[in-house]
DNA sequence: AAAAAATACTTACACTGGAAACATGGAGGC
DNA sequence: GCCTCCATGTTTCCAGTGTAAGTATTTTTT
């Protein structure tokens, strides 16, 4: 019943408990020095119990992943639901996204280290298209030169996107400058052209859509493949 | 003088040949798979055989990324001295960071993999500011909203740079859907807007530097930071 | 020729992730 | 109540990793 070290066998809810230690031992020790079995170790339990909650080391730091991008969907999706309609939400959104990214710099990194996931895990791959459509959803507000052009609205997307999420890379491996209190120089309004803005564009509404265009969105889940 | 396996005790130029080696078995197996043993093994030597030459895998795997910056410098150099002065030079220096990267994934995410390499190497760094440095060249032409205004020319630098890095990564990382070819959908140009173009702008010339600009010129070695 | 330095090897250690066999305890059927 | 099933956690073992210490060999210098 119990143990001599006053533990039960049983732990009661040893997944979450185990993705809420990595998360933690993440961010304190980085990337590199996370292992299975110090995450067991700090849990207090032996370093082969994860597997019966996990695939595996890959299949913990896929289920951190996950939480990641919801926390990642949750920042961008605060500052454009707090911003009045317009390009404030592009800004929100766009802002969120580094400051995420500067806030948990470790599973910034992990979110987006492929190889060391289970990248056809369906529930990954749903998280990241859930964050990845916020961003969606204001950068198909954005006018500019080339909004009009072929293969639009995912040229505007992934302009967008590249851009930030260079800038977000960039200051997280120290690649660029920071002021003495560590926050960048440019917030993202500052690294952006003066883009138009057109209200009320639903990124779902398929009606003007090109042939060409209809297939890459079937082929690519706007954006995220599922397999590398 | 020959041991019994007809090879020589002493290999000839044991620390160029690991690096040869280890480039290609990164491109063949991957970042994670790479093992100081495995390089080891299949020059034909003993593991501890490169500690004479590097400070450990972290020596070896920095000696690779300064190779990788060297090739990526020139990737993107051999395409701007061949395009005409102007805007064709943005674009040729651009779509040879995006092209360097996808032909060398695992390379190019080495290069940007801080913590498995010893970013206070000076050498390192070096060739890291040499490679930006081609980048930086052809931003200084660019002429946009924010051409002039404060943190400018820093401010122009980082927005190129963010958009070309992140295009890259997501890239790489399969984030962006591609053609059948393999090829990205969108060469940079497509995802720039349509950018002025200053011919004959000297990127050494800081008589018109600011002081803040000149501050951040100073401690940042433009963009490049020594350590992490 | 002798001494010194560079280079590579052998051995050993503390880690890692994973597989296999075993122990425990809770849940549902009788 | 009892008993079996099975989810959960443990123990033990293995192959593989990077690194350090001490040793052997070759080259270079003196």
């Amino acid at each position: 019943m119990l143990k001599e070290n006053g533990k039960k066998y049983h732990h009661g809810d040893l997944r979450a408990t185990l993705i809420a230690a990595g998360l933690e031992m993440l961010e304190e020790s980085g990337l590199e020095k996370l292992s299975l079995r110090a995450i067991a170790a700090r849990v207090g339990v032996s370093h082969t119990a994860p597997k019966n909650h996990f695939d595996g080391l890959k299949g913990l730091l896929t289920a951190m992943a996950i939480i990641g991008f919801e926390r990642h969907a949750a920042e961008m999706q605060r500052g454009v639901e707090d911003a009045p309609p317009g390009k404030a939400r592009l800004h929100a959104a766009a802002d969120g996204y580094v400051r995420f990214a500067l806030e948990n710099p470790e599973l910034f990194k992990l979110m987006f280290s492929s190889p060391l996931l289970d990248s056809a895990d369906p529930a990954l791959i749903d998280a990241g298209e859930a964050s990845y459509g916020v961003l969606r959803n204001v950068a198909h507000g954005l006018d500019w030169e080339k909004a009009d052009e072929p293969g639009a609205p995912f040229r505007t997307e992934w302009m967008l996107w590249s851009l930030v999420h260079g800038h977000a890379m960039l200051l997280i491996d120290h690649k660029l400058t920071r002021r003495e209190d560590g926050t960048p120089y440019f917030a993202m309004t500052d690294l952006m052209p003066d883009f138009g803005y057109r209200d009320r564009v639903d990124p779902n509404d398929v009606s003007t859509e090109t042939s060409v265009e209809a297939a890459l969105r079937q082929k690519s889940r706007y954006g995220w493949l599922s397999s590398d």
